[in-house]
DNA sequence: GTGCATTCGTA
DNA sequence: GTACGAATGCACA
């Protein structure tokens, strides 16, 4: 078993605290803040990581080697403030209490000390690693195999392996990457033009930064290799100054690192004088347990056997699994918890550091399969699709999912938009959990639970089954109260298999297509720059708002069209319907050319350079996640990638769509939409008889609606007429206002107010029913949708007008779209039942909101069609009839 | 690094 | 006017 040296960079850690804690001082006056924040991250440190040796090292103010070479070294640092500087000796001072060796030395900073001891003990004893603890990235260049950095305040722990995750190169590959940027923070020059992404990117074409500056032959955009043949030694001199020097002449003893007991006396005293009656309360007492609880680490086959055998018996359990990567795609188990009685719980370890008594992964997993396979064995988990997933890699396929505290607690709408166990435990339990983070760190690169010892895993695991077997006893009641657990049971929880299976379905995408495109889009966005630049009369960065805004404005003295502040109205607009304006008023090709720029970069940024970054390796698909409880309306949420959001309205960017293709042989992309479906959950709540008999007839409704209002013959409706009439439509389902409208629809807002009155005259019923739906609202506090889904709203009763409509709006808005959800997710459970029943072979793996995608064996689309139209249509029966079109094709563009 | 603001893609 | 998520710039510490 190896030791473990913490190298602590001592002002890293105070600063940060001192911005992240406020107005805090001690009973004489003096500032606090800094001391306190890094006394709880030292003690943190020591519970959590358990240093066999532990030190610290400070930067002393005088100018160091650095300032010799480049007098500008970090010149443009403001001095610390006055608060700051008195809590360095206090520091000093706690870490002498707590019996820690100190490290400076004049004319260097803490991170050469830190890269100096790190090395040398790397060097001279083999069993020590060593973990640098510090929150700056330069530290990264000192990772080697036995050297490690972590970041204490995020809980992030960086090794070779994760920086190479991360950004593809070497720690000694990162100095010159730091080089040829250059840091602004540190005043380092780097190469101008250069930032961090390009950098990188040269030094992965090229390998280092003297490779780089000796082929600039090679770099084909003039500027930048203009810049890096003028600016080369400045490059090099940034290089020196990033550098951290591992060869101080140090006087560094290991022996003397070695932690020991603090010295209590010493530490009393001075959290007595700092006012630390927290931490000084914790010195007197060690905390007492408040719950007794009884947790269990199954580490042998004798105890699995009963444990497995005590399992078996239970009608239900809560179930968690620990893994190594928050991408269920990518995680291996470390271990699995389950709980069936409050405040026992089992935790099965399958992975962990050297020397840990484990399980066997497979014959584990082959054990627990049947019973997690079975119907009848009810799971309770908290997330359980994440938990599904990773089992579904080591193909066991979960089911008998009864219940999901986080599905729940969204249901029950406290609107709080976060749903983690912590805050369930603490809101619901008033339990306070120890927090993930604590073991394992949060962010994207967190440090791997399979090198925790097991022991304190286990804990956390088996806290997790408890509290989420707690929390589901709770939350069912809350359900019950608030007349949701239908919707739970019958739909809520089934939808999580349905979802695990699309997520672990994934889609195809063509990367080939899509890098060709992104080619194509950067030939014409370069062009478009030049243009730009040209019209501008000089260079500036298209992207940023404030820099248009400048050009345009100012530059060119364009008048700010009426109305075109932002939102905030901290700066005038450049949005795409202002630049439309400036175009026609003006005599300006910018603004044209802008909008054209945005157009092409948008799809090139958002999805056609974005989406192959996505694609998983192994199988060449995305595996975006369907999260059930983002939306306060109910609809299924995309993320990581959206795949809610590709393009379609406009001809270049519904192309990208050519890239979605089936994943095998035989196959094609079928797609399901509903057709107006949130007009006909309208016309079915109103019951509006006109309306209602419009859908009866499969009219066109846009139509209809235009012949009524415009009062003409359906066949005499024109194009404008129709499209003002959809245009109403929509503003009705989105809670209309004549303002509105009538910038949507340029026509004066007196105009606009003809429009919806003429609309509420002729379908009084939809009147009524918003009335109605408002006014139930106000009583209950809530609004319900056809299946009974609450969301909650304050403002309805608020004095203010602008809150009051704005609530209505969206408390009208949330029936007709919860509804709509409400229909597809029941279609999506009883799609995915039938196809499950009948064994075949069509898989879903998209939702759109109103449209359903699946790829489809040629062999099975006549049956395929036939369910998904069925299901579909019947899933929720109206008073107006459910129309769904569906379309096949070879990707996705033809199936539309 | 984090969070806000702006913009823009979808239903 | 409803409901989202992502990319970008930028000010904040």
């Amino acid at each position: 078993m190896s030791e473990k040296l913490f190298l602590i960079d001592g002002h890293s850690h105070l600063f940060q605290a001192f911005f992240a804690i406020k107005g805090l001082t001690g009973p004489d006056g003096t500032p606090t803040n800094a001391v306190l924040g890094f006394t709880k991250m030292l003690q943190k440190l020591i519970r959590e990581q358990t240093p066999d040796y532990l030190a610290v090292a400070f930067d002393v103010g005088k100018p160091t080697f650095r300032h010799e070479q480049y007098p500008d070294y970090k010149a443009n640092r403001p001095p610390a403030p006055p608060e700051y500087d008195a809590q360095v000796p206090i520091v000093y001072e706690l870490l002498r209490a707590f019996r820690i060796p100190i490290y400076t030395k004049e004319g260097y900073e803490a991170d050469d000390l830190l890269g100096t001891i790190a090395k040398q003990v790397a060097a001279e004893n083999d069993g020590v690693e060593t973990v640098i603890v510090t929150s700056d990235k330069d530290a990264d260049q000192l990772l080697d195999e036995q050297i490690t950095v972590l970041n204490a305040t995020k809980n992030r722990l960086k090794t070779v392996d994760t920086l190479r995750k991360e950004k593809g190169i070497a720690p000694e590959q990162l100095i010159d990457v730091m080089a040829l940027a250059g840091d602004s923070s540190d005043n380092v020059p780097g190469v101008p033009k250069i930032g961090p992404k390009t950098a990188l990117e040269l030094i992965h074409q090229f390998g280092s930064m003297e490779a780089v500056l000796a082929n600039t032959d090679k770099i084909k955009q003039k500027k930048r290799r203009e810049n890096l043949e003028q600016f080369a030694d400045q490059a090099r001199l940034s290089k020196r100054l990033v550098t951290i020097d591992t060869d101080v002449d140090l006087d560094f003893d290991l022996n003397e690192c070695r932690l020991k007991e603090p010295d209590a006396e010493a530490l009393k005293e001075l959290y007595q004088r700092l006012g630390f009656n927290r931490l000084l309360s914790d010195l007197m007492e060690p905390e007492t347990e408040a719950e007794e609880t009884a947790y269990h680490t199954v580490d042998t086959e004798e105890a699995f056997d009963s444990f497995l055998a005590a399992l078996k018996k239970q009608e239900r359990f809560s179930v968690d699994i620990e893994t190594t990567s928050l991408s269920p795609i990518d995680a291996e188990i470390v271990g699995l918890s389950f709980a069936w009685k409050e405040r026992e719980a089992y935790y099965l370890p399958i992975r962990g550091p050297e020397g840990a008594n484990l399980l066997d992964e497979k014959r584990t997993l082959a054990a627990l399969k049947p019973l997690l396979e079975d119907e009848k064995a009810g799971k309770i988990g908290q997330n359980i699709k994440y938990d599904a997933l990773v089992l579904r890699n080591a193909d066991i396929h979960l089911k008998g999912i009864v219940f999901d505290t986080m599905v729940a607690a969204y249901l029950c709408g406290s609107g709080s938009r976060r749903y983690n166990l912590d805050d369930l435990a603490l809101t619901h339990l008033g339990h306070r959990n120890i927090p993930i983070t604590d073991l394992i760190g949060g962010g994207k690169d967190q440090k791997s639970m399979a090198d925790i010892d097991v022991a304190k895993v286990s804990e956390y695991a088996c806290e997790d089954a408890d509290i989420t077997l707690r929390l589901a006893n709770v939350l069912e009641e809350e359900l019950k109260g608030r007349e949701l657990l239908n919707l739970f049971h019958g739909v809520e929880a089934p939808l999580i298999s349905v979802l695990t299976e699309m997520e672990w379905n994934g889609v195809k995408v063509d990367v080939d297509f899509l890098k060709a495109m992104s080619a194509d889009l950067d030939r014409q966005l370069q062009a478009l720059e030049k243009d730009i630049y040209e019209e501008a009369g000089e260079e500036f960065n298209i992207s940023s708002t404030k820099q248009l805004g400048e050009i345009l404005y100012d530059k060119l003295g364009l008048e700010v069209p009426e109305k075109r502040k932002t939102k905030k109205r901290t700066q005038r607009a450049t949005d795409a319907d202002t630049l439309q304006l400036l175009a026609a008023q003006n005599d300006e090709k910018l603004p044209a050319l802008v909008i054209e720029y945005r157009k092409l970069s948008k799809l090139k940024s958002t999805y056609v350079d974005a989406l192959p970054a996505q694609v998983n390796a192994r199988d060449g698909k995305i595996h975006a996640s369907f999260n059930q409880t983002a939306t306060a309306t109910g609809r299924l949420s995309s993320s990581e990638p959206n795949l809610q959001n590709i393009p379609i309205k406009t001809e270049l960017g519904r192309t990208i769509r050519r890239a979605f293709v089936p994943s095998g042989d035989g196959q094609v992309l079928l797609t399901a939409d509903y057709s107006q479906i949130e007009l006909r959950v309208l016309a079915h709540f109103c019951g509006d008889e006109t309306l209602v008999k419009a859908f009866k007839n499969d009219l066109d409704i846009h139509r209809f609606v235009a012949s009524q209002i415009f009062g003409v013959d359906q066949k005499d409706v024109t194009t404008e007429m129709r499209y003002r009439a959809k245009t109403i439509n929509f503003s009705v389902i989105y809670g209309k206002t004549p303002f509105g409208l009538s910038k949507e629809l340029g026509v004066p807002v007196h105009e606009a107010k003809q429009f919806i009155d003429s609309y509420f005259d002729r379908y009084r019923r939809v009147r009524e029913f918003i009335e109605e739906t408002l006014s139930a609202a106000r009583t209950n506090g809530y609004v319900s949708t056809l299946l009974g889904r609450r969301r909650y709203f304050s403002a309805l009763i608020s004095s203010k007008p602008v809150e009051r409509s704005a609530a209505e709006r969206a408390a009208f808005n949330a029936v007709i779209q919860g509804t709509a959800a409400d229909m597809i997710k029941v279609a999506m459970n009883d799609v995915y039942g039938h196809l499950q029943r009948k064994e075949m072979r069509t898989r879903m793996i998209l939702q759109i909101h109103d449209e359903l995608v699946f790829e489809v064996p040629k062999v099975e689309l006549p049956e395929a069609h036939g369910i998904i139209e069925k299901d579909m249509r019947s899933a929720i029966t109206l008073d107006v009839p459910v129309k769904v079109n569906i379309a096949v094709g070879d990707n996705w563009l033809e199936a539309e």
